[in-house]
DNA sequence: AATGATGCCAACCGCTCCTCA
DNA sequence: ATGAGGAGCGGTTGGCATCAT
């Protein structure tokens, strides 16, 4: 089995930049053969002279079905907004609320768009805004003692809980917590409209032959995954006095294609994207450790690595929200 | 119509985390 | 306990598209 072209090697011959449908086909059929995973192995095995990180990536961000393109919906916008108040520049876990959505789409939404949206609005009607909205970033504890970036966390850590709790909380007019001067943002609670794909979010592909190839490839369930409709395995777990009801999240997908790409685009729209891959890490760490502990030690290693689906009170759009399992106990 | 400025986003880079021997 | 290698994440970049002049 040949290793896989490292990402920077001079003995290897790495191609980069824009990929070719050629080069999408090779991989989506090798995905359809063997599931996503082993990236180490995709560039030897379907002959791409990309590295195998090149291959995830185009992968996650692009072939993968279930990715929705086109437009962000108000209410997508908003979630984005409070998720990113909340967890900071922590894409993948905001990725994680917005299944249709990658990460890299919403750093890159963020970035060209909300980001100056936020700024406008935190300057108000009175112009008061003082400067940039200090972000929870690991980045910025470089620039702090240790005693203050522990000081810090423990206030993010406490801030995190209080509007997770908030959030969770269905009772609670303002349920992620948003701070009064974003009122704004406050109707977020409201129930979130599903979103069906429409013409206008479907990107045709320009190869149709791939649309051939994945057909049914998502069908058929991974070994790893239940297949079963989304909410029927409810669990609740608890932890630091939070409760959450989970249910396995389905794995019942079919992809379907359309017209009318602006690009050399293919969108895949299942009706469930791939299970799991929460990336809730920091998350996970404030909910399941005191503040004290999480401060003073890392988290030791989840044992379990199954996917839970999180039943968000406020709608659909936040109920199917991936959440890595804390525990064995379910 | 030409040209420079700006916006957008796919892809890359470097780092950390995780797993496993 | 530890080190190596793979996977994943967030920041950044490069190039194309669109807009403004």
């Amino acid at each position: 089995m040949g290793r896989s072209p490292p990402c920077s090697d001079e003995n290897w011959v790495v191609k980069k930049g824009p990929w070719t449908p050629e080069e999408d086909i090779a991989l989506v059929s090798y995905v359809q053969q063997h599931g996503p995973g082993n990236w180490r192995f995709v560039p030897a095995k379907t002959g791409l002279l990309r590295c195998s990180k090149s291959c995830r990536l185009r992968w996650t961000n692009y072939l993968r079905p279930g990715i929705k393109r086109g437009n962000f919906t108000d209410q997508e916008e908003k979630m984005i907004i409070h998720l990113q108040a909340l967890l900071g520049n922590r894409w993948a876990a905001i990725a994680s609320y917005l299944p249709e959505r990658t990460d890299n789409d919403i750093k890159n939404y963020w970035n060209t768009h909300l980001r100056k949206k936020i700024r406008k609005l935190e300057a108000g009607p009175y112009g008061n805004y003082s400067g940039e909205r200090p972000e929870p970033t690991s980045t910025s504890r470089s620039n702090m003692s240790r005693g203050q970036w522990e000081r810090r966390l423990q206030t993010d850590i406490g801030m995190a809980k209080q509007a997770l709790s908030d959030a969770l909380s269905v009772d609670h007019p303002n349920p992620m917590g948003v701070p009064n001067n974003r009122n704004a943002f406050t109707d977020i609670h409201k129930p979130l409209q599903h979103q069906p794909s429409s013409a206008a979010n479907c990107y045709a592909s320009s190869a149709h032959n791939i649309s051939r190839l994945l057909e049914g490839w998502m069908k058929k369930p991974l070994e790893t995954v239940k297949v079963e409709e989304a909410g029927t395995n409810t669990n609740r777990i608890s932890s630091n006095g939070l409760s959450y009801n989970t249910s396995v999240q389905s794995y019942n997908s079919e992809v379907s294609y359309s017209e009318g790409s602006p690009k050399n685009e293919y969108d895949l729209t299942p009706e469930r994207r791939e299970n799991g891959k929460s990336s809730l890490r920091t998350l996970e760490k404030w909910l399941l450790l005191d503040e004290e502990s999480a401060v003073m030690a890392p988290l030791e290693p989840q044992g379990n690595r199954g996917s839970l689906m999180m039943d968000m009170p406020f709608g659909e759009g936040l109920s199917n929200c991936a959440y890595r399992a804390p525990t064995n106990n379910y």
